[in-house]
DNA sequence: TGAAATTTGTGCGTATGTATT
DNA sequence: GAATACATACGCACAAATTTC
């Protein structure tokens, strides 16, 4: 997918609804981990700090879960900080 | 107040801290104007992004409402869209 | 009408720190 | 120590909304 700069809805809420579009889809089930920072901005050609708001949007909403140095991932409904 | 680079908290909520108890000793009072991100980034000595930070946590604490073209304003707990 | 000033919104690029593997 | 991934910060530019003149 790639992002609309004519769109109404900025880049990083478009990143976000396809993110929150894979979840929704099962694409990206629970536990499992979504695409880094680097990855989202490489893939969908936005920068660093476009892509850490995406997933931020998605964190707020409490659809993934974030840990650092090591990855974000499609949060569990069972537990928030299983291992 | 001036932020310390050294300090555990980082200076975003450093800010954000001392907006949040700034508005619970009754300074700032519902209704009332926030400081904006150009003053808050001048006189805290921060960047404009790392301002807006500050200012987004109080935002998602509820604490304050934020219109663009306007201000920023602690919130009153009567109504949220009041003019 | 509209132009200017103010304020928030979004985006780019870069650098460094912290945490995990 | 190296590689990977998220966290924080700086600086800059332009867009959008609101107010004021």
């Amino acid at each position: 997918m790639e992002v609309d700069y004519d769109a109404e809805l900025p880049p990083y809420l478009q990143v976000a609804a396809d993110l929150r579009r894979r979840i929704a889809s099962g694409e990206l089930r629970p536990g499992a981990r979504v695409p880094s920072i680097t990855y989202i901005m490489e893939t969908y050609g936005i920068a660093r700090n476009t892509a850490r708001r995406a997933v931020q949007v998605l964190t707020d909403e409490g659809l993934v879960v974030v840990r650092q140095g090591w990855g974000t991932f499609v949060r569990s409904d069972e537990a928030d900080d299983e291992s």
